[in-house]
DNA sequence: AAAGCGCCCTGAAGGC
DNA sequence: TGCCTTCAGGGCGCTT
């Protein structure tokens, strides 16, 4: 489900309707997800929620406690807004009560999971610890790509994808990015020359802000409703369009599987 | 020690 | 109709 675009889409969502709102309890209606739940945000009840932070794909709530609860959707999770009266639906597996509404984490996967520690004890969380730059920040710019590619044999698909190098490039926005930036996705990483470095750089910062401000617009409901509404109506170039035609050349896209992940190129306009 | 692969889990979609 | 296989937007952890 969230790439980087949609969790940002989702914190601003949230913050929207949630900031500064009071959270009278939560419910855990299973111990774990993809790991155990720390049975403290089961007992998290009247504190007022200050902030709502994003770091790479991780939603931090940060609550008036000093404490703060990190969520992670994984690949099918959800938060939606329900009515307190509404029961649960299936694999809505953590409940925040506000004073105005609930919040439901639903994940049918459960491949994303929850956490919660001190505030000032965030940024050490061992999921945190090792993330390299925010793709929309200065600190991710082409010395810093050549630096860290260099010596790299790994493909540039699955380098763009790997987390300690930037964050928050999920599957489908490393193979639009990869396209709009001329490169062949099994290129290997440290033999990308310094233009090629630059103009992907440029790519990725593109992709995601696009995809942020049409994520606003086409999933501007997306905490409220069932999380898919508009997602694939994003105009995609690439991603899930192998056999179709290019659409700078018409040669036929191809898909290939790199680093177990299905990859979209176009043979003859990535090099 | 970088790189590659298996695996966690459910549900939707497609083939037969 | 139903049964089976394949695939899905993520990322950890083990092996080489």
């Amino acid at each position: 489900m969230p790439e980087l675009p949609e969790v940002e889409t989702v914190r601003r969502g949230l913050e929207k309707t949630l900031l500064n709102a009071r959270l009278t309890g939560v419910t855990l209606r299973r111990p774990d997800l993809r790991y155990p739940i720390p049975p403290a945000l089961g007992q998290l009840a009247n504190v007022r929620l200050i902030a709502l932070r994003r770091r790479a794909k991780y939603l931090l709530m940060d609550f008036d406690n000093s404490h703060t609860a990190l969520m992670h959707l994984g690949m099918s999770g959800r938060l939606t807004f329900a009515d307190a009266a509404t029961p649960p639906a299936k694999h809505d597996h953590i409940l925040f009560h506000f004073e105005e509404t609930d919040l439901r984490f639903n994940d049918a996967r459960r491949f994303g999971f929850a956490d919660f520690c001190l505030s000032e004890a965030i940024s050490h969380n061992r999921h945190l610890a090792v993330l390299g730059p925010e793709p929309l920040t200065d600190a991710f710019d082409s010395e810093y790509l050549h630096t860290s590619l260099s010596g790299k044999k790994s493909a540039i698909k699955t380098t763009i994808m790997d987390n300690a190098v930037v964050v928050g490039v999920g599957n489908i926005y490393a193979s639009e990015s990869l396209f709009r930036a001329g490169i062949a996705p099994t290129r290997a990483a440290g033999r990308l020359t310094r233009p090629q470095t630059a103009a992907l750089v440029t790519t990725i910062k593109q992709v995601l802000t696009e995809a942020i401000a049409a994520g606003g617009s086409s999933l501007r409901d997306y905490v409220q409703t069932d999380g898919s509404l508009g997602y694939f109506a994003h105009s995609f170039k690439v991603y899930g369009r192998d056999g179709h035609p290019c659409l700078t050349c018409a040669t036929p896209i191809r898909k290939k599987i790199i680093g177990q992940r299905s990859t979209f190129y176009c043979p003859n306009c990535q090099k």
